[in-house]
DNA sequence: AAAAATAGTTAATATAGTTAACTAATTTTT
DNA sequence: AAAAATTAGTTAACTATATTAACTATTTTT
C-alpha cells in the first residue's frame, strides 16, 4: 500500500511555486542549448515567433497573416518597444533576421528569418523536441491536455485581471 | 454535446510554453502587488525564504535549522553569491532584514527579517493568499495535487540532467 | 488642414546578472 | 603545528536586459 502523498501547508501557493520553478529550470536548460549557438533563450523565442511556431500562446491568440513587426513582438514578449529594437539589433547583427518595409504602411517593418536563422532554428528545434519527448512522453496525452487546460485558464484569468487594473 | 477540445500541433511544446507563460504572467501580477511596498518580486521571494515559507521548493528539499545565509540564498535563487550580496544590500538599506554573525563559524552571516520586514511580508501574504484563492479555488484539491506532482517530476528530471552536464 | 495616434529609434538610465580578484575564517593535509 | 585548500562573503569591472522620455516619420481621425 502506497503512503498517502504529502499535502503541503498551502496547496495553492505550492502550485504557483512549482510553476515558477519549472519555468526557471526549463529556461536554465534552454540556456545550455542556445549557448553553443551564440544566442540567448529570449533571442530563441523571438526566432520561434518569427517562424510562426503554432504552440506559442501569443500566436494562438493573435493569428498572423503577415510577418510580425517589432510592435507585435513587444506585445508577445511583454516588454517595451525600445527593448525590442535592442533585441532585434542583436539578431540583425548576427544575420539571423532581416527587415522588410511594409508597402501598405511605411512606418512598419516586417521581420523575417534569414536562411542562416532558419538553419539555426532547425538545429535547436531538433534538440528541443528530443528533450521535450524525454521529459514529457512518460505522461499521458490526456494528462498533458489537463495540464494545458489548467494553466491556460490561470493565464487567462490573471491577464484579464491585469487588464482591468488600468 | 461539447466540442472536442483543441489539441495543439505539438502537445509537449505547448505544455512548456504554458508553464513559462503562466510563470511570467503571475510574476507580472506579483510586481503590481510589490510595487506599492517599494520592493520587487525577487526581493519578496528572498523575504519569503527568510520567513521559512514551507511551500518554497528549495526549503522543502533543504530543511533549515538555522536562519539562512547568503550562500544558501544564492543556491535557492540559482544566482551567483556576488549577486546575492547586491540583492541583500538593497533589503538591508530598506531595513527589511538584518545580519547576525554565526558564533560557530565567524565567516557566516545569518539573515533575519526585521519587525518592519515581517510586517511588510504579512501584508503581502494576505493579498497573495486572497488572490491565489480566487485564482485556484475553482480547481479541486485532487486536480491541484496532480499538477504539483506533474510539475515536480519535471523539475526533478531537468535538475538531475543539468547536474550531470558538469 | 490640423490634430492625434502609431511605428520605430535613440539616449540616458536602472536593474540584475556575470566573472575575477580579494579578505578572513575554517578545515584538511602533511 | 604549519601549510595548503576550501569556504563565506565582498568589491570592482563588466554585460545583458530592461525602463522612460524625447524624437522622426507616417498614417488616421477630426
Amino acid at each position: 500500500m502506497r503512503a498517502k502523498s504529502f499535502i503541503p501547508v498551502n496547496q495553492n501557493a505550492s502550485v504557483i511555486f512549482h510553476v515558477i520553478k519549472l519555468s526557471e529550470t526549463w529556461k536554465k536548460y534552454g540556456e545550455c542549448l542556445t549557448r553553443e549557438y551564440g544566442i540567448t533563450v529570449q533571442q530563441w523565442f523571438i526566432l520561434l515567433l518569427l517562424a510562426n511556431d503554432p504552440n506559442i500562446i501569443y500566436l494562438q491568440k493573435h493569428p498572423q497573416k503577415k510577418p510580425l513587426m517589432a510592435m507585435e513582438l513587444a506585445d508577445a514578449l511583454n516588454v517595451s518597444r525600445a527593448n525590442v529594437t535592442n533585441l532585434l539589433n542583436l539578431l540583425l547583427k548576427k544575420k539571423l533576421i532581416f527587415q522588410v518595409n511594409d508597402n501598405l504602411d511605411k512606418r512598419r517593418k516586417r521581420l523575417k528569418l534569414t536562411p542562416l536563422g532558419k538553419k539555426l532554428l532547425k538545429k535547436l528545434e531538433k534538440k528541443r523536441h528530443a528533450y521535450n519527448a524525454i521529459l514529457l512522453n512518460r505522461f499521458s496525452e490526456k494528462q498533458k491536455q489537463q495540464i494545458i487546460r489548467f494553466l491556460s485558464q490561470c493565464i487567462d484569468f490573471i491577464e484579464e485581471d491585469l487588464k482591468n487594473r488600468y
